[in-house]
DNA sequence: GCCGTTTTCGGCCCGACTGTTTTCAGTCG
């Protein structure tokens, strides 16, 4: 039976809330959710590596139980001693601790006293103003908790990172201008690159006192304010979007970004590194006793644990912190290492600019060649090319590329791969092509076996070059294709057949955990945009941080190259 | 439940803010 580490992290997640829900030892907790963590983070199937032989127990976090509970679970799919916890604690009372500040203390507390077992016991509880009663609650949290049910704020809202870069933006110039404020910086993980945002957290750096409630009360886009105190306050936008604030003064600056970027895991980390160094790190330094040892920089305070300055996209505690122990840190691509885009879209298809504007708008982009990959007849809605149209298409490239200085565009499409595994288009077709980008856009559901011999029986075509947003997710609507990697990247390494790295907000596909897989299994990858339009070049930064949080480096990258090189390395040395 | 050139037992990151208290527990990041 195949099990993933999503199934094996989500029961750890159960057996962590359930034992806090049993008030349980808190250490033993923070080991289940831990385990949670690491194993959501492993870069390739433990079943696999398992059955390789790889012993659980050398895993950070992991010792002799959780190891044998991990044999277990990869075996039956049960999680010994879930079943007996689930049976002594009402499931529903999980879905509380979403609430917020809402957690197992209280939950036990509106349990024990009123008997409520889930969202809807607590609905009429709210509705019976009963809950004030409770020992520790009162009318303040009873109403705060009638607001929280109604807005059903337990749902996890996280927004794209483009769009939470908007109200970022905005609500950074305006902090700025705020009399007394030195310094500005986003920091959480809007910072780390993550793909997704679930709140903004800001840190503000001022010499004097600066009443951070007040300002953020003074913001247009502000709802409410959650809570205000000296150094830290709180806010909900009126999108929805909650902001926290953090002062500091400067000697602290560096400690306290590091501390507010996290991640919270990564942060841990460190702190037990310092702790074995006799040293103490929090928000405003590191301290040897009371004396600050450093606390200005981030660079500082990676220096007084021993560690190289670590980038914001590293900060996962996945082994970023041991591999910059032994200075094995990778070097993380940048934007500017790119020299060119393969897969770009124009109005042939589903684009809304000319093949001229785009190859302006590339130029624009700082780029030296663009791959031009309108989709095959296959996709009808799009008014997918057929043979002839693409011809025409060709010689259109030909004569553009002929009166065009400091751009050159590749003759390429992106074609589908059926069902099956054959093509949208012929061999003779796509034999006359600079760049052949292959893609799955339909049959999203097959077993992981038919999904996986589909992409395998793909990448044998004799032309194929570049398998577009692999995994075919869409984020928050669409889960990734059940897909047996390991093998994909082992036959992608063989062909070669190259990986990409959607750029789109929505795909960012293979995302950092696969792309991190796949260079381990040196494959390249080629970071594309998918532009639809002259402004679509602007997703590449976020294609390359979406890279650097799965530690690639310029090298790993095929697009970084020369468009000589890349030409080599797209040509086939064998035919069908 | 994990972990160890101070430890195989006794620790486990650390501080801010709120609402409830009358000095603090709970929650959050």
């Amino acid at each position: 039976m195949p099990v993933h580490n999503e199934d094996l992290a989500a029961a750890f997640d159960e057996m962590g809330d359930l034992l806090a829900l049993s008030a349980d030892n808190p250490f033993r907790i923070n080991a289940y959710r831990r385990a949670a963590r690491v194993v959501r983070g492993l870069p390739e199937e433990l079943q696999a590596r398992v059955a390789a032989g790889f012993d659980p127990d050398d895993l950070p976090g992991i010792g002799a139980d959780l190891a044998g509970k991990i044999r277990v679970f990869l075996d039956t799919g049960e999680l010994p001693g879930l079943a007996r916890l689930r049976k002594s604690v009402p499931t529903g009372l999980r879905e509380l601790l979403a609430l917020p500040n809402v957690g197992p203390s209280r939950v036990r507390a509106l349990h024990e006293a009123l008997g409520v077992r889930d969202l809807k016991s607590l609905r009429a509880a709210l509705a019976a103003h009963r809950v004030r009663e409770v020992a520790g609650f009162g009318p303040k949290r009873e109403s705060q908790l009638e607001q929280a049910v109604a807005a059903h704020a337990g749902h996890d809202r996280r927004l794209l990172r483009p769009v939470a870069s908007q109200y970022a933006a905005a609500l950074l110039s305006y902090l700025r201008n705020v009399p007394g404020i030195d310094q500005v910086e986003v920091a959480g993980s809007y910072r780390r690159g993550r793909e997704t945002v679930g709140d903004l957290d800001f840190l503000v750096c001022s010499r004097g006192p600066v009443d951070i409630g007040k300002a953020l009360l003074g913001y247009d886009e502000t709802a409410s304010l959650l809570s205000a105190g000296p150094t830290k306050s709180s806010a909900v936008l009126k999108s929805g979007l909650q902001v926290d604030v953090r002062l500091v003064p400067p000697a602290s600056f560096g400690s306290a970004l590091h501390y507010f970027t996290g991640s919270k895991a990564h942060n841990i980390h460190v702190r037990r590194l310092a702790m074995e160094r006799g040293l103490k790190v929090n928000e405003y330094g590191v301290f040897r006793g009371e004396r600050q040892i450093a606390g200005t920089t981030e660079a500082s305070v990676f220096k007084a644990v021993g560690l190289p300055y670590i980038e914001p996209e590293l900060r996962e505690d996945r082994g970023e912190i041991e591999a910059a122990g032994v200075r094995r840190l990778p070097s993380l691509v940048k934007l500017d290492d790119l020299k060119g885009d393969l897969h770009v879209h124009t109005l042939a298809t589903d684009g809304t600019t000319t093949l001229a504007e785009m190859a302006a708008a590339a130029k624009r982009a700082g780029l030296d060649y663009i791959a031009i990959t309108d989709h095959a007849q296959h996709i009808g809605a799009v008014h997918g090319l057929d043979a002839s149209r693409l011809a025409r298409q060709l010689d259109e490239i030909d004569s553009l590329n002929a009166s065009l200085t400091g751009i050159t565009l590749l003759k390429g499409i992106e074609v589908d791969i059926l069902e099956d595994g054959t093509l949208a288009l012929p061999d003779r077709v796509l034999g006359k092509l600079d760049i052949v980008v292959a893609a799955v856009h339909d049959h999203f559901g097959l077993t992981r076996r038919r999904q996986t011999d589909r992409l395998l029986r793909a990448f044998d075509r004799p032309f194929v070059s570049v398998l577009a947003h692999p995994a075919a997710r869409l984020i928050d609507e669409r889960p990734a294709l059940d897909v047996a990697w390991n093998r994909v990247f082992r036959r992608a390494q063989e062909r070669p057949v190259y990986l990409e790295l959607n750029s789109q907000p929505t795909r960012l596909d293979l995302d950092d955990i696969l792309v991190r897989e796949a260079i381990e299994n040196n494959v390249l990858i080629s970071v594309a945009s998918d532009a639809h339009g002259a402004q679509g070049f602007a997703f590449l930064d976020g294609g390359i941080l979406q890279a650097r949080r799965g530690w690639v480096s310029k090298a790993d990258v095929l697009n970084t190259r020369p468009l000589r090189e890349v030409r080599r390395l797209l040509r086939k040395t064998f035919l069908a």
